[in-house]
DNA sequence: TATATTTGTAACATATTTTATTACAGTATG
DNA sequence: CATACTGTAATAAAATATGTTACAAATATA
């Protein structure tokens, strides 16, 4: 099971981004999404501590991107919304003794590492302005 | 969540290699890994199934590798334990009503294969062998 | 200023997925 | 023939993700 919060972040921006000039409310993006507009509010929040939207609060509020689309890439969401991507650890504790298992979760992790990087690499080639603009 | 299949049979696979010639039992291999020894036989029937592992039934059974290690990279253990990866949907099912909606998921798939296909060229450059010989 | 609407957030409930456990038939070894 | 394995299904438990409810605080506008 993956959590859908880069998705969902994803989709926010989008829909800001192709209405740049009003607040969205969580509800209208929400049934965009079809996901509970509680948990767009929560990806929201996110985004804000990352000073990638704004929000207004009260009637007629919302939410709109504070940053240009053309200079965020999903690398950033990447990193936000993830600590990282893996291919999963058997177990946080495999058994000391063994010696094999002793060091099997540092090698995955540096595995994992790489893997991380091609995607950071891979992302940081897409602006939100690219991805949206295929809408 | 994510599972641990392909940490698992990558541990499995490492411990087969570092005793190349005896059967080794799925207790063993799960007291490495602190799993139970019923998720380490599942993971072997996968390995079976893909001709990577051959078992043996019976007392002093296990199993062993079938393929030399040099030639087995960990692309083929990605594909064999992953659907793909992904970041994740928001949702099955956006509001169709939607134009945005209706056609993320589209994108989203496509940009999650492109980064599969970063991930195996990356995985493919790392055999069992090489992989194994860290420990 | 009162009302309606919206954010922000916490607390809790439900659903889904992963992992563990139990059970037991089948098979090879000695 | 007893023992020690595999193979596999069925079920239980644990972990995580998602949904829901609730309500305080903020703000537009009637």
């Amino acid at each position: 099971m993956i959590s859908g919060k880069f998705a969902i972040t994803i989709h926010i921006l989008t829909l800001l981004h192709q209405f740049p000039e009003e607040y969205l409310s969580s509800e209208f993006l929400a049934s965009s999404m079809n996901v509970h507009p509680v948990l767009v509010r929560k990806e929201i929040a996110n985004l804000k501590k990352n000073n990638i939207v704004v929000s207004k609060e009260g009637k007629n509020g919302g939410s709109k991107l504070s940053v240009s689309a053309a200079s965020l890439t999903l690398d950033t969401i990447f990193k936000m919304t993830f600590e990282t991507v893996n291919l999963g650890y058997a177990k946080n504790t495999p058994n000391p003794k063994c010696p094999i298992g002793r060091k099997m979760n540092e090698k995955l992790s540096d595995l994992y590492d790489e893997i991380n990087t091609k995607i950071s690499s891979e992302l940081s080639n897409i602006t939100l302005e690219k991805f949206s603009n295929q809408f």
